[in-house]
DNA sequence: ACGATTTTGTCCACGCGTTCACAAGCTCTT
DNA sequence: AAGAGCTTGTGAACGCGTGGACAAAATCGT
C-alpha cells in the first residue's frame, strides 16, 4: 500500500524509491557497520548504530526500513547480514571504474584515497592538461594526456567521473564525458556546470562550505551587540 | 511586517533567521555576480541570476528577499550593489582566519586554493602531525607542528578550523580545536566527530559522494531488466 | 507455558523548502 | 500623463524529511 512511493501516477511502482536523504546517509551506516564487524560485535540495535552514526534511531530505523526488514524485533540487526544487504543497495557488489580529471592537489588526493576499494570504487585513469603532471604517478596509476579522456573513458566504458580541474576547464570537460558515456559526474570546480537530464550531477565547492561557516561565525558575534541596522 | 521569521514566541524577533538551504546558495550568487561584474554587467534579472547558477528564478527571488528588497520592480537587480549586501551578509566584509590541520593532499589542496582571499578567507595556519612535512612549506605558510595547534588557535582568536587528517585522528583535533575556542569546524576525515552545541560543525564526505553516485548508477543499470528479487 | 522485556517497523503530525501564480511597483513610449 | 510592458516580492499550496510514539514481534526468565 506504500508502495507508489516515487513512481508517476499510472506508470506502475518504480519500486524501492528509496529517498534521496536516505541514500545520502547508507554509506554512513556502512561504514559504521564495517568498524563493528571489525570489533567483533555481530549484532547491533537501531540505537547502537544512531550512536555510531550520530543520527536519530527513529530515522535510521526508517532509512533501513526503505531496504526491507532486515532487524529482528527484540534483538536488532545482525551486523553482516545488514552490511551486506546496504553494500548490496549502494551497489557495492561490483566494481565500479571512476576516472579522475585534474591531478592538481585535489585530484590527487582522490586517486590516492585509501578506502575506495573497498567501496566499490576504483581509479580507470588520472587525466591533466598539464604536460609537466603527465607521466607522474598519482597512487596506482600514471596520470595520462587529458586528450585521452574520451578514448580511455569509451574503451573501459566509465560510468562515472570526478572532475578536479580548474573552474575554467570543468564546462568542456563535463561536455567530453557526457558525449562519451559518462552518466555520472562528481565536480570540485568552482563552477555552475550544466549537463543533459539523463546525467546525474553532485557538485562539491570546498570555498562555499567555508563561506558558510563563516556566516554562522558573523552571525555568532554580531548577535550579541545588535541593534544596528535593525529595525531602521 | 515580515519580522518575526524565526522567532521564538514571546522572545523577541530573532532577526534575520535565514534559512539555511538560501545561506547555502548566497555564496553561488555571490560568484555568478562576480562575474557579470568582471564582465561589465552593471544590471540583471532574477532570471539572469538564476540561469548564471541553475537555480529556480522564483527560488532566488525568494533567497534574496530574506536579506531585504533589494531590487528595483522592472529593472532587476543592481549587481554590485547586490553584490555587496550578499557579501556583507556572509561576513565577508571582515576576513576570517582559518586553521587547516592536516597537510596531505587534501590540506594541500585547500591552503593553496585560490580565490579564499576575495571571500573573506585567510590561511592562518597549517599543522600536520608527521615530522616530515612540518617546516615545508604549502601555499604561502610554513606547517607548523600539531603540538602548536591550541598555542596558535588562542593567539590569533582563530575561530573556523578544518580537519584533513586521517579518520583516526579526526576526534581528537576537534577536542584540542574545541578547548582552544574555535566553533565552527569543516571536517573532511571520514569519521562521526562529535562536537558541544555550541559547535558548528559541517562534513564533507568525498567518499560519500561517490557511493551515492555509485548508487544511481546501478539504480539505472538494474532498472531495464528488473523483475530478479522484486516481489519475493 | 506465560508474562516481562527488548527492539523493530511504521503511523502520524509537524516543519522546512520549493514552486506557482499574481499583485505591486517601476520604466519607457506615445 | 497615461497606459503598456517588465520584473520584483510574496502569499499559498504542495511535497519531502524528521522525529515522537506505539503496536507488533521476538527473546528471556521463571
Amino acid at each position: 500500500m506504500t508502495l507508489l512511493r516515487n513512481a508517476r501516477p499510472g506508470v506502475g511502482p518504480t519500486e524501492r524509491g528509496i529517498p534521496e536523504a536516505t541514500v545520502a546517509r547508507l554509506p554512513l551506516y556502512l561504514r559504521a557497520l564495517g568498524t563493528l564487524a571489525d570489533a567483533g560485535v555481530a549484532t547491533c540495535s537501531s540505537v547502537d548504530l544512531a550512536e555510531a552514526t550520530g543520527v536519530n534511531p527513529a530515522k535510521l530505523r526508517k532509512d533501513l526500513s526503505y531496504l526491507g526488514s532486515y532487524g529482528t524485533r527484540g534483538v536488532g540487526y545482525d551486523v553482516e547480514y545488514l552490511r551486506y544487504q546496504i553494500a548490496r543497495e549502494l551497489g557495492q557488489t561490483q566494481t565500479w571504474d571512476v576516472v579522475i580529471v585534474g591531478a592538481g592537489n585535489l585530484g590527487t588526493a582522490l586517486s590516492t584515497y585509501q578506502g575506495f576499494g573497498s567501496r566499490g570504487i576504483s581509479i580507470a585513469a588520472v587525466l591533466d592538461a598539464d604536460a609537466a603532471r603527465v607521466g607522474s604517478t598519482v597512487g596506482d596509476v600514471r596520470v595520462e594526456p587529458i586528450e585521452r579522456l574520451d578514448e580511455i573513458v569509451r574503451e573501459r566504458s566509465v560510468s562515472i567521473a570526478v572532475i578536479a580541474t580548474p573552474a575554467e576547464a570543468a564546462q568542456e570537460v563535463a561536455d567530453v564525458l557526457v558525449a562519451a558515456g559518462v552518466t555520472s559526474i562528481l565536480n570540485f570546480a568552482p563552477a555552475v556546470v550544466q549537463v543533459p537530464d539523463h546525467v546525474e550531477l553532485r557538485k562539491v565547492d570546498l570555498s562555499i562550505e567555508l563561506q558558510i561557516l563563516a556566516y554562522h561565525e558573523q552571525r555568532r558575534t554580531a548577535a550579541p551587540a545588535d541593534d544596528r541596522e535593525a529595525s531602521a
